[in-house]
DNA sequence: AACTCGGGGAC
DNA sequence: GTCCCAGAGTT
């Protein structure tokens, strides 16, 4: 008998409870349902995928084991073990509320829903998680997995992101945790997560295996491949980037620190920067690296060419030899400038860009 | 409400 | 190539 109606709370909690037993993945954060581990978990899987995810949680876990041994680490370890990961506000974020937790708390982390949101990088969605999962509480979780879940199951025409609609979701998932049984609102949130992960998936949702089909409106109407809505996205613009592969006669490289704002805050890297249009390779390098670091360069060869996405634009990054031909290095327009032997660079935090380049760098010295 | 902020898995 | 992922903060 398919849906004729939005599906009642009932309709959907038991059985998909039931079904969350067995379905269940068995990941590393969910061995361990402690506090720190929910939260560091749910941090590093804000915008990133769970494959992406699991071999930076259990180094990071190894190496900051508690939310102690967070806040007496220094800002360099952490971002060096979240390096590749990307949003590197997130580790920044993360780091500042260790400290103030130990500050404010005691050590603790709050189990109050206001004191949780008032932390740095926590919002509504890592709140709602932290204190189901971890604290056992009736709150809600709205994420993109349980965005489209919800899109689907009350069939939910309207453009999913608009603030209309995203308070709906919010009430609907408010009633679904209200309706777990006594005890269970964490495993109801994971549960609606991992069906938005495993069935009620973006594309061919697999509504054969899903343990809510019959309640479902949206594929009681055959429209289940249609939500959540998808408005038409513009093309992110392009540039052309070029970055300097600079070493003195001992080996070193000469490294920038990148701002402690903005795109990849904080991180180390080559120097170099956005070619202007018209301009050429040499001409951008020469005159990018006067104006970061003062130096004057000769770029002498090609060593590599990088293709790469960011979220609001696309790079294609040439990294050139050059030739350091005048002028003391001095942080122009970055937040550090030095000299780094080969042996120091694991020391270091990059970006995936830079990381590539170093690895070319590598290749070449072996070949 | 619009914009910023990475990187990669899956197709 | 495209889509989108256990989102949050700023303007």
């Amino acid at each position: 008998m398919p849906a004729t109606a939005p599906p009642a709370s009932d309709q959907i909690v038991l059985p998909l409870l039931t079904w969350h037993q067995t379905a269940r993945r068995d990941l590393p954060w969910r061995r361990d349902r402690s506090p720190y581990a929910v939260w560091i978990a749910e941090v590093m899987l804000q915008q990133t995928q769970t494959a992406t995810v699991i071999p930076y949680y259990e180094q990071w876990m190894r190496r900051f084991p508690d939310l102690a041994a967070l806040a007496a680490a220094s800002l360099d370890d952490v971002l060096r073990a979240w390096a590749g990961l990307g949003y590197y506000a997130r580790p920044r974020q993360l780091y500042r509320a260790a400290q103030l937790i130990v500050a404010r708390h005691a050590g603790q982390i709050p189990a109050a829903r206001r004191e949780l949101l008032a932390l740095p990088g926590i919002g509504r969605y890592t709140a709602g998680a932290i204190l189901s999962l971890a604290f056992g509480q009736r709150e809600p979780v709205l994420d993109g997995n349980v965005r489209r879940v919800l899109c689907r199951l009350y069939d939910i025409a309207a453009d999913p992101n608009t603030a209309t609609v995203t308070k709906q979701l919010w009430t609907l998932a408010t009633e679904l945790v209200n309706a777990a049984p006594e005890g269970r609102p964490g495993d109801l949130n994971e549960a609606l997560m991992e069906l938005g992960a495993l069935i009620c998936t973006p594309r061919q949702p697999r509504c054969a295996a899903c343990p809510v089909a019959a309640a479902c409106l949206a594929h009681a109407r055959g429209v289940e491949a249609d939500r959540p809505l998808i408005q038409p996205t513009a093309r992110p613009p392009h540039h052309t980037v070029v970055a300097g592969v600079i070493q003195d006669e001992t080996g070193a490289l000469l490294l920038i620190r990148r701002l402690p704002t903005g795109l990849l805050a904080g991180l180390w890297g080559l120097p170099g920067g956005v070619l202007l249009v018209g301009e050429t390779m040499e001409d951008g390098i020469r005159r990018t690296i006067r104006g970061q670091i003062g130096v004057e360069v000769a770029p002498t060869a090609l060593l590599t060419r990088i293709k790469h996405a960011y979220t609001h634009f696309r790079i294609t990054l040439f990294a050139w030899r050059c030739q350091h031909t005048a002028g003391v290095p001095q942080p122009l327009q970055c937040a550090e400038v030095r000299w780094v032997l080969p042996d120091a660079l694991p020391g270091l935090a990059f970006p995936a860009t830079d990381a590539r380049i170093l690895q070319a760098l590598k290749a070449a010295a072996s070949a």
